[in-house]
DNA sequence: CGCATTTCAGTGAAACTGAGATGC
DNA sequence: CGCATCTCAGTTGCACTGAAATGC
């Protein structure tokens, strides 16, 4: 199998804002797994880093909203982080059962090495959306989600 | 936990467009899910019976080139769909060992189920970008994509 | 009591790598 | 021989549901 017409498009369901979507998402996605996997840090994870490092102490319940998953989902990721030394959890007195999620300084470190691996792709996300503005390319992808939420 | 600032972003990751590629992508992907399950399908596997729709007798790498995975995941996706008796496999005479895949006459009833829930998300999609242009948002996320590959 | 949080246990679809067999 | 295809086998991370224990 390899006619000449193999790569060639043919059109109707690429015509489609959700398939694009798709596209742009996977190909992202893909090409953050590959950099961040020689760092040992897979894609959600890396997330999870972003996240505490603007709201530290977070709770595994408020990290899982934040990302739109349920709370055991969270969880098998927060274990993995945990074990790879990233963050620390502590039982936060204060607050019954909660469990305060911070990064270490390790878990630190490894963030910064993930930030500009993560800074490349942005680049290349702001450079390809011309003639389009980056900031008004970002809050119509967050009125998407929020139309299908 | 359920202080009074939970839901509201702190800004900082939310700002790229990397972020909110994944969030919108991510509510769509679970709209589908939640539709689609209720007539027995993924969204993975609708989104190759919609591309067998348009390319009847595709093999299996022809497939997996287009959605950019390998033909060993493609292959998994596959044997589900041929297992719920949606697709038929027969080995393609004429070329080697290629195996060409087409919808049977379930695989196009579900498909046309699939299609009314999808085009109800496609239509939400298409208010959201306002004041955007559709087309100009499927070409964007199309550059994106291969901004990135 | 209700409600939120955490966590254990099980399941599933989807992605990968590695390896092998088949057919131009 | 090289190269593409298909397929089996194993692994992994991520997502879900269900259930239970803990703490306002």
């Amino acid at each position: 199998m390899s006619s000449a017409n193999d790569d060639a498009p043919t059109a109707d369901p690429y015509a489609t804002i959700g398939f694009a979507l798709k596209q742009a998402q996977q190909a992202l996605r893909n090409r953050m797994d590959s950099g961040l996997r020689e760092i040992g840090l897979t894609t959600p994870q890396y997330a999870v880093l972003a996240f505490l490092e603007v709201e530290a102490g977070a709770s595994n319940a408020m990290l899982a909203r934040r990302a739109f998953v349920t709370p055991q989902t969270m969880q098998a990721i927060l274990v993995a982080l945990e074990r790879a030394g990233f963050i620390a959890r502590t039982p936060h007195a204060e607050h019954g059962r909660v469990q305060s999620t911070e990064l270490t300084a390790s878990g630190r470190g490894v963030l910064e090495a993930a930030s500009a691996i993560v800074a490349d792709a942005e680049a290349r996300l702001r450079n390809a959306v011309a003639p389009l503005d980056p900031p008004a390319v970002t809050a119509m992808l967050l009125r998407l989600a929020e139309a299908l939420r």
